[in-house]
DNA sequence: CCCTATAAAAATGTATACATTTTATAAAAG
DNA sequence: CTTTTATAAAATGTATACATTTTTATAGGG
């Protein structure tokens, strides 16, 4: 495991507060590597919003900030409908087979673990996104979505919002299986807009 | 000058052909320092869309891609004019003069280089964004700027469509200046949109 | 007591040296 | 002659050592 994924894994999962300050030599410490792959990670996570500069000197670990959750929902409202209604006509039977499996596989087991519920979910629009075979747009959709991720982290999904999402999932699929983009797009866009009100109320109820 | 802009500004420039491997070992002597800063400059110039991986091995300039380009502006066809209603309300007299400003500089003198007219452009349009006071949507519109810069690069932009241009960045601002900030936005998707098809001429011009 | 200037300490930037991985080359087997 | 495997070469990844820059602590003057 790479030492970037590392250090993620441990952003994800609240080892450093935020707010805090990290040194390059504690990081290589702390992980027990010299200060040069600490450098090429750490340079990667700030690019990817996961640390953020501080000053002329070091990195520090982002406060979770509302403005930001809303900024990366409103673009991916308008980002994310664009892709995938460009990606509509390519879909063929065995694209859209695959997307429905990866529906199945989320109802199937109530007990996965929020993570493993993240990874489905993107991997089910990213599925349908491909197609699209546009691959600078997918790039940018995919980052803004690894922003998100930050947030989303180990949040623990009520199961009642579960439910919704997943609804919402299959119409924008049976949508798009009777050819129907356009309104697969507006249920895409109203998708995404009610997954970041779940995430700003879900922050507001933890920060407060 | 850091190594990052140098090695940008011979990119931009043409020195490096478009399909091109880069070794570390090159750039290293090539720029008279060591593979430690080649590595942190690549990564950057990596994650900014001026170099490409190369499968597991080194990094390659990328071809001009006719579809890369078209998926950036339609992106900021759907962020910009976002952005820059945001920032509608927030705007005051100070920050429109600066605009204006820069738009007045920009008619002053006819003879400005590719380069200078890039650069003023940019700094009027993120004149008015950053008074949404919106950083993660800012800097996502900065980056497809900035991936756009690859491809506007030394061109040299025709006076007439140059005229055009500007007439486009005046009506936008009285727009604002008025308190019409849904009529600037539609101005706004015009105007890059506008932008991108010029640029996409230019390409089809240049390329086959 | 506060401010400034200077020196010490700490953190980052970079070069060199070494380790690991990948790619290319060449030899041998089929 | 083609394919495969083993060896050599090359490129990248990483550690250590050194240089530069920034920060902090301290002493002196106002």
């Amino acid at each position: 495991m790479s030492l970037y994924q590392r250090i993620k894994e441990d952003l994800l999962r609240g080892r450093f507060a935020p707010g805090q300050v990290l040194k390059q030599t504690e990081l290589a410490e702390l992980y027990d590597v010299s200060r040069i792959p600490v450098r090429d990670a750490v340079q990667q996570l700030k690019s990817e919003g996961w640390l953020t500069g501080h000053g002329k000197r070091g990195v520090a670990v982002p406060r979770f900030d509302p403005l930001e959750v809303e900024d990366l929902y409103l673009m991916r409202m308008r980002l994310e409908p664009l892709l995938q209604t460009l990606a509509a006509p390519q879909l063929n039977a065995e694209t859209l087979g695959r997307a429905r499996d990866i529906l199945d596989r989320m109802d199937a087991d109530p007990t996965l673990p929020a993570a493993e519920i993240g990874a489905l979910n993107w991997a089910f629009h990213a599925c349908l996104y491909k197609a699209a075979a546009r691959p600078t747009l997918f790039a940018t959709v995919e980052q803004l979505h690894r922003q998100c991720e930050r947030y989303i982290g180990y949040q623990s999904r009520s199961l009642d919002y579960q439910r919704t999402s997943q609804r919402e999932h299959y119409a924008i699929l049976d949508a798009l299986q009777r050819g129907d983009s356009e309104t697969a797009a507006s249920l895409l866009e109203q998708h995404v807009a009610a997954a970041g009100q779940q995430l700003a109320e879900f922050l507001r109820a933890r920060c407060d």
